[in-house]
DNA sequence: CTATACTTGTGAAATCTTTCACAAAACGCT
DNA sequence: AGCGTTTTGTGAAAGATTTCACAAGTATAG
């Protein structure tokens, strides 16, 4: 397939959630200038982002939410859940593990690590905390789709590595540093620092 | 000043992270390809950022670490401290108030609040919850010039209109929702589902 | 059955961002 | 001082993304 812009999907993923409240509405029917005027774009940009994919309206009427919801979420790839090994028990990655939204759309942790040994064996939401050291052995016993990285930054690549070398494809980064990893692995990295920075930015430059 | 791009922004904020680490490990002289293969971008690249905003360079000899820094730090203003209010005394929220990446890079937490009166009155890393009751009162006593959303998605717009009726500026938006705000307020959303959809994206697409 | 009103899907145009490529500057060496 | 090496700063080219604008469907009403 074509390759389609990060900022496509990252909107399809934001029309996603618009429809599924419409669909909660009881709307059957939306058109693109509607899901545009929620999601604060144009009604051209959404008819283009869908395009990439088929096409999924009817002239004169729009789209039919429930429809457009199953297709959004075949090309996101939601069809199915994923199964994410949490690596860091700390403050993130506990309020990561009760936060319901993962589940609810498809992320199912099944496993956390940690390498404080004070932390090792306590219960958490049903999982109990491993010892980091046996995050090898673990994996291969009940591999995960999906790392996520909730630890200090200086083991932050180190684990990483670690992950790859397990063969996991998909590592969701919370450290504020920069992971290097070969070019068959995605990784998002959620930096607070630099969302902080550019609103510190936008504060100055107005 | 002529428009700058986000990505930008965000490059230079990762800039300054490298050129911090740079500094601690004595590095005293830096070039535009040296600084690019840190972040994984190109030597073009940094140097057009950088030219947006002056020449900080000496042809033959790249930048001067500590005088980059400075200009960095002085572009995204970070010369100064902000105060920060957090709405939501969450999982979330307390993770976030230990943090301690938020006072080192000069975001000073000042007050949290809560609606949940079993978390009012409770310390937290020294600051008292308070009742969101009294939300506008105690912003006017001890303003601050940036809320923290972490609250359920129901009540974060109607949170961030009352940001916006005392004058706050800037919203950093963990609740995932769209928030809308007047054209001189800057909102930056950390949306998980988002994150995670796009790494569901990849593992599909590929 | 025709006219009217709407809304999609999509090339083409406009705009924005990144990359290229090279003159100009700075330094060290002889 | 002149020469070779390095690296910046920046117009211009290339590439990517967004917006425009309109033909082509679809429905409804008379």
């Amino acid at each position: 397939m074509r390759k389609i812009a990060e900022s496509t999907v990252r909107r399809l993923s934001l029309y996603l959630r618009f429809l599924e409240e419409f669909e909660e509405q009881g709307i059957e029917t939306v058109s693109s200038e509607a899901l545009a005027a929620r999601g604060g774009t144009t009604s051209a940009q959404v008819r283009k982002d869908l395009s990439f994919f088929g096409s999924f309206g009817k002239r004169g009427l729009g789209y039919s939410v429930a429809e457009l919801v199953q297709k959004i979420r075949g090309i996101l790839g939601l069809g199915r859940t994923y199964r994410v090994a949490m690596i860091g028990a700390g403050k993130i990655g506990s309020a990561l593990v009760q936060y319901r939204g993962f589940l609810q759309r498809g992320f199912e942790i099944v496993s956390i690590f940690d390498a404080d040994p004070a932390k090792v064996g306590k219960a958490w939401n049903g999982l109990t905390v491993r010892d980091v050291k046996e995050f090898e052995a673990e994996v291969r016993r009940c591999p995960v789709d999906i790392a996520v990285i909730v630890t200090p930054a200086d083991v932050a690549q180190s684990l990483t590595d670690r992950c790859v070398a397990l063969g996991i494809k998909a590592v969701l980064n919370f450290a504020p540093v920069q992971l290097s990893v070969p070019d068959d692995v995605v990784v998002k990295t959620v930096n607070l620092a630099l969302e902080l920075e550019t609103l510190s930015y936008a504060l100055t430059n107005r």
